[in-house]
DNA sequence: GCGACGATGGGCT
DNA sequence: GCCCATCGTCGCA
């Protein structure tokens, strides 16, 4: 299978739409001379220094900055003091937004990310934002990487589109004492039948 | 099966 | 000094 990169122009669409348009693409991590690939099966959209639940509320800081630069790039942030997670940058340079990888499901390179998830069963290794990251090593070292460079450590592939009955939407996860109207927005999106799938394979 | 909570440290007021 | 875009473990049903 030929996998192409999504150029940086794609990612200049509004959030909300490459959200659900980045289900089923893929996520490339190359990494001690290996690739490992990946499914991306559930997502959320950030969007703007007016949304509550998003880092940019803050203004543009050293740690935001990347979601206010180009789009296309990866924002890699820091959190509870021991998870990374990982973002894709959206919208023209100088407005942030950035759509969060929620999880995806492996396609390649199951015995590094058996390796770096040792002891945890196959259902549990990339089903959440910070567990993804660690079956993948991507760290803050990786905040700012071009995301449509194909030689690159951490890209996305092309992929056929899902199409819309596939997809669910819900409001985001985890953003706690976050006010209304942002806390209930739907701008999560995900693939229910991925997600049943992971939750049957826990179950042996 | 599910709810509560501790770990752990950077970012921002 | 408080707040986290979380995870894993524990206790209890």
């Amino acid at each position: 299978m030929i996998l192409s990169p999504l150029q940086p122009d794609w990612y200049e669409q509004d959030v909300l739409s490459a959200a659900p348009a980045l289900l089923g693409k893929t996520l490339v991590r190359s990494v001690d001379g290996q690739s490992i690939t990946a499914r991306i099966i559930e997502v959320e959209a950030y969007r703007g220094e007016e949304d509550q639940a998003c880092h940019a509320r803050a203004g543009c800081t050293p740690r935001t900055q990347v979601m206010f630069g180009p789009p296309g790039r990866a924002y890699v942030y820091f959190t509870y003091g021991m998870h990374w997670c990982l973002n894709a940058v959206c919208m023209p340079a100088g407005y942030p937004a950035a759509v969060l990888i929620r999880a995806v499901a492996p396609i390649d390179g199951m015995d590094y990310i058996a390796a770096h998830r040792a002891g945890r069963p196959p259902a549990i290794w990339t089903d959440g934002p910070a567990k993804l990251t660690q079956a993948l090593s991507i760290n803050g070292i990786l905040n700012g990487c071009d995301l449509s460079a194909s030689g690159g450590p951490l890209w996305i592939a092309d992929a056929p589109a899902v199409s819309a009955e596939q997809i669910a939407v819900s409001p985001r996860i985890g953003l706690g004492a976050t006010p209304e109207p942002w806390l209930s927005l739907p701008w999560r999106f995900y693939l229910p039948a991925e997600k049943e799938r992971q939750r049957r394979l826990a179950k042996n």
